[in-house]
DNA sequence: GTTCTTTCTTGACTTAGGTCAAAGGTCAGT
DNA sequence: ACTGACCTTTGACCTAAGTCAAGAAAGAAC
């Protein structure tokens, strides 16, 4: 499958915004100024462990992971972000300490980020972008608690059926490999839930 | 330990909001106006399960937990609160769905209350909030990101430490069954950990 | 299209952590 | 100070999920 890069990238970002709170001219112009069109390949990192994340980073066409490596060298899944969402270490963004983790393009991609004095800037200068971000981050916490809560209470199945409804359109773009070590089982594991399942 | 309330409940939450962005005259009065001050019994609730979670609270002295009940009747705990920290079911809160999350006093508590209404005429008149609220979420967010990352990557005995570790103050206020919900094993397994630390 | 690297599957075996039950210990509420 | 309701511990046994290994299948990259 192709991918069209038609739409100006800035105007896919600019309509994010807008759903949460419309912007102006100034706002436009300024976003148009401070942020940063990136194309990325497949298995690039926009971030690594040890490095301190220096931006926001939206997601205009791709997918990435956001990860840890253990010291099994095991990887995991922290999150996805695919279209029209942000993903960054916002730990090390804020503390500017290095990170412990990995954001990697899952698929050829292409972003745009935002630095962080940059984004102060827009904090400061345009008040609103504290409300948008604010209900963006909201949303994101609601999220993480909720699969908080299903990791702590539920089974390795009920977790794989869960996302297999939460998020079908993640399924077709990641390896079971992906999906296990988002769910916290090993691929072995997810596997023979498969198998099982199949055979009913 | 005789809980003493002598400082002004309301100067306790200034102070705190202060720590982010310094409240003029105006947003202090209309935070007396309407931020509602209660006194609450240990083992009563501020939400249940089926409620809509109507309230941002914030604790003045004493501490809280927030859980789920499961279909096996069995309790997972999501996070504590005590002084200064704020504890709301944000999801339910924000999509005024009914909730499926506990708030329970573990001690006798003091408690601010802010309503919907009210915290949406913060945001609105007063943008500072959304600035020191979106702060107070950030924070929030990578706590329990790293919890997240912990429980899908270690071993009870090191959630166990590090819960010590990193929660110190919270040790001797809860019960080990509690602590153990919060990392998600059982109060068995729990002890055993206990037990085989204490012989070494 | 072919090669090379990942991924997926399956089998045999291990292990971390859960379950159930019963006896003592603690402690909040009166 | 008493008392009833939790909490904690321990033992015996169970099970969900992990580990290691090796062959088959599927994708990327050339």
């Amino acid at each position: 499958m192709p991918h069209s890069f038609s739409q100006m990238p800035i105007q896919k970002l600019i309509n994010h915004l807008n759903d949460y709170l419309p912007l102006n001219e100034e706002e436009i112009a300024d976003l148009n100024k401070r942020a940063t069109v990136r194309k990325i390949k497949r298995r690039q990192y926009l971030l690594a462990a040890g490095e301190v994340c220096k931006f926001y980073n939206f997601v205009v066409e791709g997918c990435f992971k956001m990860y840890k490596i253990d010291e099994a060298a095991k990887e995991h899944n922290l999150m996805f972000a695919i279209e029209n969402e942000w993903i960054t270490d916002i730990g090390s963004f804020h503390s500017e300490q290095p990170s412990q983790l990995y954001i990697e393009a899952v698929e050829p991609a292409q972003i745009i980020q935002i630095a962080k004095p940059d984004l102060l800037h827009f904090y400061t200068n345009h008040l609103k972008f504290n409300r948008t971000f604010r209900v963006i981050i909201e949303d994101q916490f609601v999220e993480l608690q909720n699969r908080l809560l299903q990791t702590i209470s539920t089974t390795a199945e009920e977790r794989y059926f869960r996302f297999m409804k939460d998020y079908p359109r993640l399924l077709n773009r990641l390896s079971n490999t992906q999906i296990a070590s988002y769910i916290g089982i090993t691929p072995e594991f997810l596997s023979r839930i498969r198998s099982q399942q199949a055979s009913k």
